[in-house]
DNA sequence: TCCTAATTGACAATGATTCTCAATAAACAT
DNA sequence: ATGTTTATTGAGAATCATTGTCAATTAGGA
């Protein structure tokens, strides 16, 4: 299930860096700006390259956005887990349960499923974004 | 959060009976395809005008594919719920469960979020697929 | 039936992502 | 350290889903 990694090379390094600097998701395109605003100089298709390296080899999370862009975010927790993402400021942390892991299995096997894995991510309003809304 | 259905044209009619007869979640450019096949003549930018005006209605669900296409489907249970998908043949079950939703409350309360909302859907092998698949 | 504004459809435009291919640079062996 | 091999890079073209444009059509009410 988890690639290795191939060969190490400075953008690789540059992407994987810049996207742990992310507080939460983002998008490849977000980060290649990004990147290029510091100063770095990366090709957009080499940015999407790594990004599906790492996501690959179990080191970045993604999800699709509502909109229909693939998000990526450095992962901490090895393993399968899920996400509670502030829609505002993008601020994402990692959760998990076993009772959801559990009841999705049972509700699978109930129906004759196999073979089954699930998507779940929480959306909503971080504490802080919050606030600053309620005092706008 | 539901707006109402406008004019009731040729086309809806035809997207929305498409819809129905598909037995899960299917692309626009899929639904397009097959009304095209079965002797219709409406343009793919109607589909996706029709399907996106369903989903406003709260007529069809809508989720994106790991691949990033969105998919729809004719909704038959109104209000909240999730989906079993078979990722082979598409066959769609809708299950729910007051568990997993008083347990995203609660992991969003106990992290500051608010206002939230969340996505869950489990792909897995149908019973169906699974059989033919260990017969072939 | 007649009017008018919503709707349609063909095609252009957009936006994200992937592909192509010649030039470059890791990693390994010498 | 140097050369060899082969993965990787980058710029742009290509692709794919989706949305916008706009003249021609049509649903629904007067």
């Amino acid at each position: 299930m988890s690639e290795p990694l191939k060969r190490m090379t400075r953008q690789k390094v540059q992407v994987r860096d810049s996207l742990e600097r992310q507080p939460g998701f983002a998008s490849a395109q977000g980060l290649h700006a990004a990147l290029m605003s510091s100063g770095a100089t990366i090709g957009l298709a080499t940015v999407y390259r790594a990004l599906n390296e790492l996501a690959a080899a179990g080191l970045a999370d993604t999800l699709q956005s509502p909109s229909g862009e693939t998000l990526f975010r450095g992962c901490s927790t090895t393993g399968h887990h899920h996400h509670l993402i502030c829609r505002e400021c993008g601020l994402t942390v990692e959760v998990h349960s076993e009772i959801v892991e559990e009841w999705a299995h049972k509700a699978a096997a109930e129906n004759g499923f196999t073979a089954v894995g699930h998507v779940l991510d929480i959306f909503g309003l971080c504490g802080t974004c919050a606030d600053s809304r309620s005092s706008r």
